[in-house]
DNA sequence: CCGGTTCGTCGAAGCGCTTCGACGAACCGG
DNA sequence: CCGGTTCGTCGAAGCGCTTCGACGAACCGG
């Protein structure tokens, strides 16, 4: 093919060597950061391709003190969303290859030392770091060690950080003002599950807290209550908040393992919905629209390449927001209707 | 702290400076390829701890010609099990960690050229690729670059490869023996969608022929169709099945999506479980279990282990077998029973 | 007690890039 | 037409490691 046993590293010295020029001049036409003949650059380029060279990571790393590398920490616990997740890191990987950077997958369970090891050895350039939590162990040291980073997700002090996340506060609001537009007075929040609350973790707090708010200011009634995941807990949890508040029209659901038994269980609780009540999420629209469900779609896609395109800025020393929060929308579908009033 | 500036390297001549040692000697400690005496060991040891050195990366990538990376190539599709990915990237990347290694990113979509970058900068070692077909293009591609390789899944041709998969053939097997065994005389596979059969996938196919194979072997009659995903769809292919063979009464699974909504759709079909119909599926454990499901759960954790486990021996040249199939298990839960016959 | 091993350590070379300074050639304005 | 810029290219140095060969010191057996 090229020449080459297989396996055998092209170097830049073989370019060279190939196109009569200097190794100085092939990396100047790849990096584009002096100016070269159109001539000498299309015999590179043209060399370049005929040998299969990529450029050895190492070796281009070492030089240029770039490893062209982010670390994405994924977050593996009780009460994140799974194929979130995986939307996301596709994101995170496809829009990160955009930047000619490549990802480097990091589990929350190696913690602190992990970001430790991966900024000591210059093994990436820069860190994502998912699912952070309102007070959040990893953040100060992401300070300390002067490691550009964003955050999914936003901790309680974020300043000289960069986070971004959705608006869940909005998207909380934005439930509640539907809801309340259709003319329901009593609305329910059945939330993520405790733990998730109890850890502090951002997202769950916020919408809980748009919930509340929009209620207040439109003058009707909330009521929230985490809910744990399997269908049997969820029935469990969900028959229980309808004994509770027997009234409630208006139901946000903020769990994705929830959603599915939610609507398979109000049937046989004696609720139609959306004739008794109505019923609105929080969660990927995957979710949602097979089963018709109004809905808050969480934007990971989105998320993931806002995520990568600031870090990419920060890399390169610009400045970037500490907070950029994306609006979310509302999406109505089937489970929502007016009360009839 | 270390008395140096946050993000300052700290290199192998700064240890060695602080020993008292040439840097080699260093480097000798590190590896363990060389003798070295106690005193001295310790003594490096403690410069290392006091000063926080991490080996460069870049720089050692490059003198040892070794990443200490692997690529672990997702793929991102249709019919893909999204849990299981996750259990079984966490899996990859903290067995991994236990070989001092890092585990890159690679999404799917990427493709063939993806492999070829991956290849050519030597950023990885080997890579772990998952979803295999049969006819998979990445395949004699991976012979071609002599990169080591490790598939999860099994091609048709597996010679000079190394492979590691569940035995989906004989859980198939199993279902039916287990169905078979409570006295089920009619058995019904309710598969993955027809696309995932259509591009070769390994495991559906396999798991198929096992149904097929044990339904023969122990006289009993099988029939076996794709199903979609969604809850709509799978009411509507699951109504359409039992429509064409009423007289179904061993039901087996294999499609994460489709296990809810088959559970909730029997009964509105006039089927009881497990009284009229028993229910068992091949899925992840995390999604029978809530719902008390008859299952052979896939051992995500345990593929991605051992696939780590194949991979670094092959990058130490040691031989590995061509294919690893771990053996499935049963687990019995409530929705399986006697015919009562 | 002396010559050959083994042990422990060192210095130098080299991995494949990037980047800096240097320097002709071409260009240009007064 | 000539001196100063700009353009295009080159060679050398250096990034931070690993690994090789060398070489005293310590050890050991006959």
């Amino acid at each position: 093919m090229n020449g080459r046993a297989a396996g055998e590293q092209v170097t830049i010295a073989d370019v060279a060597r190939h196109a009569g020029v200097a190794a100085s001049t092939v990396s100047y036409v790849l990096s584009g950061k002096r100016a070269i003949s159109a001539d000498t650059r299309t015999r590179v380029l043209a060399s370049v391709r005929t040998l299969g060279y990529h450029p050895n990571a190492g070796a281009r790393a070492l030089a240029s003190r770039k490893a062209n590398v982010i670390a994405l920490v994924l977050p593996l616990r009780t009460g994140m969303q799974v194929p979130v997740v995986m939307r996301f890191a596709t994101a995170v990987v496809t829009t990160a290859r955009g930047y000619d950077h490549d990802v480097l997958l990091v589990t929350a369970d190696e913690g602190p030392a992990g970001l430790h090891r991966i900024a000591g050895s210059a093994l990436v350039d820069g860190v994502l770091l998912m699912d952070v939590e309102l007070e959040d162990s990893r953040v100060p040291l992401l300070r300390e060690l002067a490691l550009p980073g964003v955050l999914i997700g936003h901790p309680a002090d974020s300043t000289g950080l960069a986070c971004v996340d959705l608006d869940f506060r909005r998207a909380g609001e934005l439930c509640v003002e539907h809801l309340a537009g259709a003319g329901h007075r009593r609305i329910a929040l059945l939330g993520a599950p405790a733990a998730v609350y109890d850890r502090g973790t951002g997202f769950a707090h916020r919408t809980r807290r748009g919930v509340v708010a929009a209620a207040d200011r439109l003058g009707v009634e909330a009521v929230t209550r985490p809910c744990e995941e399997g269908p049997a807990a969820v029935r469990r949890d969900l028959a229980a908040l309808l004994a509770e508040h027997p009234d409630v029209t208006g139901l946000v659901v903020q769990n994705e393992a929830a959603v599915g038994p939610v609507l398979s269980t109000l049937p046989l609780l004696g609720r139609r919905v959306p004739q008794d009540v109505s019923v609105v999420a929080v969660c990927p629209d995957e979710l949602a629209e097979p089963s018709g469900l109004t809905c808050v779609p969480v934007p990971a896609e989105e998320v993931g390449r806002q995520a990568v395109t600031l870090l990419m800025r920060r890399l390169r020393d610009e400045p970037v927001p500490e907070v950029t929060l994306l609006e979310p929308r509302l999406t109505v579908r089937d489970t929502s209707a007016g009360t009839g009033r």
